[in-house]
DNA sequence: CACGTCCATGACATATCTGTGACAACCCGG
DNA sequence: CCGGGTTGTCACAGATATGTCATGGACGTG
């Protein structure tokens, strides 16, 4: 589950967004100082920082500077008024992975949110690649090889594997998988998942009739194994 | 150990890149004007130069020029806003040897910084050629030939393509190749980058109707492929 | 001011993806 | 071995995304 690390003084706003946050199902934390938001952020390491420019004690900038400073590789979405220097906060992207205005949309936020984490996830940055018997996958790319020769799959079908390989071999339910892949919005059918699956079996699985790397747990879901 | 020499007003930036750059085992110092930086990179020969282009005194490409003018064979990143006159920078042929537009993640930065360093001084050339099939493209002359006869390319197509040409083979959104090429502010339609794409392949392409090297990634973007 | 280039937009045709349902094959516990 | 629930497979049609083209406006030039 991402931890998220909230900067921000007001505590309306800070409540507001800790609130969706653990409503999206992450953890969440605020903080309503930038000296105290650095010292968390240090030592929780959390997923995300939703970080708020004006600040006590010490701006957004100035803690984001630092953490940068510190080697820290930690996402930071900015949080700015309106009417702000948006230039600073752009130049000084430098430092942080996006930027957003206030006052902002709760969903819209959400989904930045989602895309800096997604964004961020592991091997997203370099070699995000995936080996296993013949078949190579390159998500960076979008590009599926077996044996060499390219192989198409479609982007429903990248996201599903890409699931499941993040997810470590763990098994995941229909259910799951449609909530991470498709989103919370559209709900298809369970029995669209096994589609999916079929698809990537068909052009990956060097038996598709007998799955090696893609398998069912019968009656739960499905997990892969490389 | 590289000396690298910032010539940045802002002081925020600054200090991020100068913090970055220590950070990465370079010796680096900024100032803070256009004339002040001219003078240093004449007084310490520094192996590299970050060079904003919007300063106080003179703008980064007078102090590029005078450089150049001088002799000064220093490789030189000029700092740009993005969708900003990226035409002038590679066209003027005012000798820099490479740009990057501002916000710039601070990796791809010090990416850019490291091959710059590696590529030693006959930088220019080297890295602005693109050829692939009968096609060659010569961004820093904005020129380029198929089969040897010169085909007539918009400045917005020139930066699409080197854009993905850049990415090294990595799937790009509409929305990236937008914030990219265009900049912040003005959002076109994302239908626009077909047009755009679509004057490559015809120009382009041995067969526009079937792309070989500009790829439709479906239902995510366009990458391209050698 | 007339001209040409560049470029954003929209409309339309086409290509591709996706969800669904039906049915067969399968698994597993009695 | 049987039966109920689960999964594999397939084809189809609606939904989406893309290719393509024409239009008109913006801009700079002569």
């Amino acid at each position: 589950m991402p931890r998220i690390l909230v900067v921000e003084d007001e505590a309306a706003i800070a409540r507001v967004l800790v609130d969706n946050l653990v409503y999206e199902g992450h953890e969440a934390e605020a903080v309503a100082d930038g000296a105290e938001g650095l010292e968390r952020a240090l030592a929780i390491k959390p997923d995300l920082i939703l970080l708020d420019v004006v600040l006590p004690t010490m701006d957004g900038y100035e803690v984001c500077r630092r953490l940068r400073a510190q080697g820290a590789a930690t996402p930071i979405i900015m949080l700015t008024a309106r009417g702000e220097e948006v230039d600073k906060v752009l130049g000084l992207e430098l430092g942080a992975d996006d930027y957003v205005t206030k006052p902002v949309g709760v969903r819209e936020l959400m989904a930045r949110i989602k895309a800096v984490l997604r964004r961020g996830k592991p091997g997203a940055a370099d070699g995000a690649v995936l080996e296993f018997g013949p078949a190579r996958i390159d998500f960076e790319r979008h590009e599926a090889t077996v044996d060499g020769r390219t192989v198409h799959l479609s982007p429903k079908a990248f996201g599903v594997l890409r699931l499941l390989w993040e997810s470590g071999g763990r098994t995941l339910t229909r259910a799951q998988i449609l909530e991470q892949v498709w989103g919370y919005e559209v709900y298809p059918t369970t029995r669209t998942v096994d589609n999916h699956i079929a698809e990537l079996r068909s052009r990956l699985e060097p038996d598709p009739s007998r799955p090696r790397y893609l398998l069912t747990v019968h009656g739960v879901g499905y997990r892969f194994v490389e």
